[in-house]
DNA sequence: CGTAAAAATTTCGGGAGCGAAACGATTTAG
DNA sequence: CTAAATCGTTTCGCTCCCGAAATTTTTACG
């Protein structure tokens, strides 16, 4: 595996992605949510409320109204700390599982544009 | 140039940048208002507002609201067009050219990132 | 001309999101 | 066993965003 992309691509990838999102009727995630969502689905747990506050470096409030949106979404889960009845974990569902799939294979197909003749049909503007 | 990224790595690439951009205090632009900027950018003009409406599948007052924040952002310019007045042209900004310039450098670099050593992350489960 | 169409915006009621500060619940320190 | 610290949420006043429908301005055309 190869990769090693100008910025100009890296731009164009992540055009093609998104719009391929927000055309499939996505929800209209900030930058904020998706950077929770994602984080929450591709790093290790534990998963808490203060963690990615540090980790955003966004307040904590601003947080937890992510994690109402995702969960509202049926994209995230909270759970009490057993060992800590202070904190909460916040954890996947097979809902924000199957979401990040098919936004991951939009970036893939995004990527593969980038090298080849449009293969997918769609008109070169998207 | 090769690009070739399984799903998951093109997750990761967009969780990294996403990460990076949203601890950067960088404005937290929905995935809407990051299509429009995109599309302004990097396709060739002209960008009106119904034109965008139609290629994102979303209302035009939602394209309206875009381009007002956007706009108020100094990252868009509206523009009577002289051939047809009652369209309006999209046009960058040099503050729009930036924030895309420090972007595409973010995910560049989430992308380099990918093939090295991950320093945080582990192969992430579903 | 005058009427229809088109482009963008505004209005409407309602829902989210923001940071700072205050709050209850829980754990830890003294 | 109380006092302080920590964690997440809620409250406050405010701004932003939503789609549907109405509105304004401009153009097309019969």
């Amino acid at each position: 595996m190869s990769i090693e992309i100008t910025e100009l691509d890296g731009l164009d990838i992540w055009r093609r992605a998104i719009v391929a999102s927000v055309r499939r009727d996505a929800p209209d995630l900030s930058a904020r949510q998706m950077a929770l969502l994602l984080t929450v689905y591709l790093t290790p747990p534990p998963h808490t409320v203060r963690g990615m506050s540090d980790l955003l470096k966004v307040t904590k409030p601003a947080v937890t109204r992510a994690v109402d949106r995702l969960s509202g979404l049926g994209m995230m889960r909270r759970k009490v700390d057993p060992n800590d009845r202070r904190s909460i974990l916040l954890q996947r569902t097979v809902k924000g599982s199957i979401f990040l799939r098919e936004f991951g294979e939009l970036v893939v197909g995004a990527a593969q544009g980038i090298q080849e003749a449009d293969p997918s049909g769609l008109p070169p503007k998207f």
